[in-house]
DNA sequence: ATCTTGAACGAACATTTGTTCTATAAAAAC
DNA sequence: GTTTTTATAGAACAAATGTTCGTTCAAGAT
């Protein structure tokens, strides 16, 4: 971070206090007016270098739309993550369809920092039952995050709804000429091949957290 | 303070939701999307109440002028935690005194919930390198939170140095009358078995995070 | 049955507000 | 000196967004 001229300070200042203030983020005129400056395009011009410095960040169409990212109030970017269920062999995925989207009906949610989600939509997380997982990594009383998706790029972790065997589990997709592999993370562990049309993708596997002790 | 309808409650939510997860209020309209509404004289209609009866207050004519007035649950925080190194078998983990201990100086800062670390002082991040640590259900890439300990309790997964081997491992540790059992995180691989002498602790684990797609 | 009331709908309207464009001046670089 | 960069001004435009209004519908109340 550079060092930021006194009025690009002052901006920054008086963002923080509005905020803190109103409990909303000042618009551009509202900063044109609590900094004495004439033009909106001047603070337009300094919150772009702002941003550029990594102070802020601006929200393109949105009014209002100025984030404080070195602020104590909302420490950078936390997501609440609805906690929809588990997911063990044997037991389908209660997986939320995107309007049916509520994180308060779900009984428990996860608080995780946006990094991890990457900020992505539609992101719900599962609670592992049962180690028939272990061969992709995944234990009992893991946490998966997952991203409501219908399809997986080639290799990625996702879990799957096995129709004839009625079976869920986590693994590796691969699409092949005439059937899907599924690849457990482990590579001592053999694969699993199977008909596309006994497979049914219930979203993928975006992280996983194991808390220990 | 009446009882609020369901819908009112999923407003609430939401734009609380909408708050931590953007870092500025949302609009009519986001409301309108966000809780399945079909008009916006709705939500303005719902928000009418929700200021009358203390959970909110609007400002007119302000463009996302909602300010929360009650208290979000537990407001979770965030930590900084240093990722110091990796950790590989046959490389021991360089771990920080605790007076050399420097958020600032290590390169690299993983930021995590308060609730992964649960607020506990000396924790550190280290990646894992190569996939010698399967076993343990902690693969190539993924990210492992330490504690700085030199006990640990029988049963709980360690980083372990051990000195006969020149190896680094995750593993569960036991005591045993004579000796210590070192358990692989996965039931069904077999224990090692070694001397007192010949492990050193260099720190816990209390959580595992694994990144994917 | 009629009237009231809470709740919702959808559209239209008016204001707020981000963006952009041109012009100007001072400072820095050449 | 001239040219380039930085910073500022002001205005006009377009999109975002709060507000309002007529209407409908269901559930009680009279």
């Amino acid at each position: 971070m550079k060092a930021l001229s006194p009025k690009q300070q002052h901006i920054i200042d008086f963002i923080r206090r509005f905020w803190t203030d109103r409990g909303y983020p000042p618009t551009i005129r509202d900063i044109v007016h609590g900094c004495g400056i004439s033009s909106t395009s001047v603070v337009d011009y300094n919150l772009d270098i702002l941003e550029k410095e990594g102070y802020i960040r601006r929200h393109p169409e949105i009014s209002r739309g100025i984030e404080l990212l070195t602020r104590p109030p909302t420490l950078g970017h936390q997501v609440q993550v609805p906690v929809i269920g588990q997911i063990a062999a044997g037991e389908p995925i209660p997986v939320p369809t995107p309007d049916t989207w509520d994180v308060a009906a779900s009984s428990e949610t996860l608080q995780v920092s946006g990094d991890l989600t990457r900020d992505r939509e539609g992101v719900y997380a599962l609670k592992v039952k049962g180690s028939s997982m272990v061969d992709a990594l995944v234990n009992d009383g893991d946490i998966v995050l997952m991203q409501y998706v219908n399809v997986v790029e080639n290799g990625e972790m996702a879990a799957i709804w096995l129709r004839a065997e009625k079976e869920a589990t986590l693994k590796k997709v691969y699409r092949e000429p005439d059937r899907i592999r599924l690849q457990p993370a482990n590579s001592q562990m053999k694969p699993i091949y199977t008909e596309p049309d006994n497979v049914e993708i219930q979203g993928r596997v975006i992280a996983v957290i194991r808390q220990l002790a």
